[in-house]
DNA sequence: TGTTCCCGCCATTGG
DNA sequence: CCAATGGCGGGAACA
């Protein structure tokens, strides 16, 4: 009654019907990180993909929209996507920012937002100008825009999950509010015209994008202070880890999992269940404990558990938590870690609540890391 | 009961 | 024309 079952369930799993948690985008997302954030990943097939998640192609087609809406994945072709790693995430993010900030003048709330409307998608599409693949390499396009004029047929695009992701992020990343409500996040993206039939669709949605949002750990589910009602918040680029090359762990042992047991879960049907995956119990630890603490801004450090049920809990044998965790007591939380340098400037990137603040550190960074780009040759993705 | 959100039908789009 | 893509909302697991 008080606690579920599910969360204390034997390993070897009795009975137990279909579980909902267990084919949640979010944790099909992880799953999808854990197989293709590793070294070299030249493209990812959905088909490829699909079968080794043990998904129809369908799901394939949500997170992938998502993640490639965050900077995580291009579209490479039909078929085809290329990795690009967290490490294009505050690049994207940044880009979003602006976009956000230019399409509606001046809505940044404070932080309670009261009447403001934030990123309201019109009828027409947004002419979203930057559709084009680019790989994180600034400077001119190299070669692929062929976008003359967006295609007009894209009336579809208004609605796509893609685009309500980014409008999404851009709801966080243009104001200084950290905490957002599903209905309420919906309402805003929703212009006024607010059918109670569309707001139920754009929540659901919501609720999908959330889950792959929370899985990459760009927000975290919570409460609001005051209120009980479940919101998000806003985590953004605070302690990504694996960046695919400072990874200590990597190399030596198994970076090719031998043991796609749960990773491809093959159970499907809502009535069908038992996936007799062994490791599952452990995931679905969720991450309830971390109740509401209106004082913590946006450092956030004590998720200690979703950490684990992202990396351990999916396959490894719970490895590197340690490194990432660490030192318990410090107050300021700053990751001290030791990735690329990509990944030392997302750590320290600053928990000021000052927006400019914040916006000049990122400017900075964001310059530094084009700079880097090139110099260093970090993505030698140049056509031409 | 209200909330969360998976499933998959089927409209679109692209080749 | 067919295959890839992806809205959309019913309705069941969950809280």
């Amino acid at each position: 009654m008080a606690l579920s079952y599910t969360d204390i369930i034997d390993p070897s799993s009795r009975h137990h019907a279909y579980s909902r948690k267990q084919k949640s985008l979010g944790l099909l997302c992880t799953n999808f990180l854990t197989l293709y954030n590793r070294d070299d990943n030249d493209v990812i097939g959905l088909d490829d993909a699909a079968s080794k998640l043990g998904v129809e192609r369908r799901r394939i087609y949500d997170i992938v929209n998502v993640l490639e809406s965050v900077g995580v994945l291009a579209r490479k072709a039909k078929n085809k996507y290329s990795w690009k790693g967290f490490a294009s995430v505050p690049k994207t993010l940044q880009e979003l920012k602006e976009e956000g900030l230019r399409d509606n003048v001046n809505t940044i709330d404070r932080q309670t937002n009261s009447s403001a409307k934030v990123a309201n998608d019109d009828e027409d599409e947004d002419d979203d100008s930057d559709s084009n693949p680019n790989t994180g390499s600034q400077t001119d396009n190299s070669g692929i825009i062929k976008s003359t004029d967006v295609s007009r047929s894209d009336h579809r695009r208004e609605k796509s999950l893609g685009l309500l992701t980014q409008n999404f992020v851009k709801l966080f990343v243009c104001s200084k509010a950290n905490l957002i409500s599903l209905d309420e996040s919906a309402k805003l993206l929703l212009g006024d015209g607010h059918n109670l039939s569309t707001m139920r669709t754009k929540v659901r949605r919501l609720y999908d994008i959330a889950n792959v949002l929370s899985s990459l750990k760009l927000i975290e589910k919570t409460h609001t202070a005051d209120t009980r009602k479940p919101a998000f918040r806003w985590l953004g680029l605070i302690g990504k880890s694996e960046n695919g090359s400072g990874d200590p762990l990597a190399p030596s042992e198994s970076r090719k999992r031998t043991f796609g047991a749960d990773i491809t879960n093959i159970c499907f049907k809502r009535n069908k269940m038992d996936c007799s995956v062994d490791g599952d119990k452990s995931q679905n630890l969720k991450l309830q404990q971390i109740k509401d603490e209106n004082i913590v801004t946006v450092a956030e450090r004590g998720n200690f558990g979703q950490d684990l049920q992202q990396k351990s809990g999916s396959f490894q044998f719970g490895p590197f938590a340690p490194v990432t965790v660490a030192k318990a007591g410090n107050p300021e939380e700053k990751v001290t870690r030791i990735y690329d340098w990509e990944g030392l400037s997302t750590t320290f990137r600053p928990q000021y609540h000052n927006q400019a603040l914040r916006d000049l550190f990122s400017h900075y960074t964001e310059a530094w890391k084009s700079w880097y780009t090139e110099v260093a040759g970090k993505k030698p993705l140049h056509i031409s």
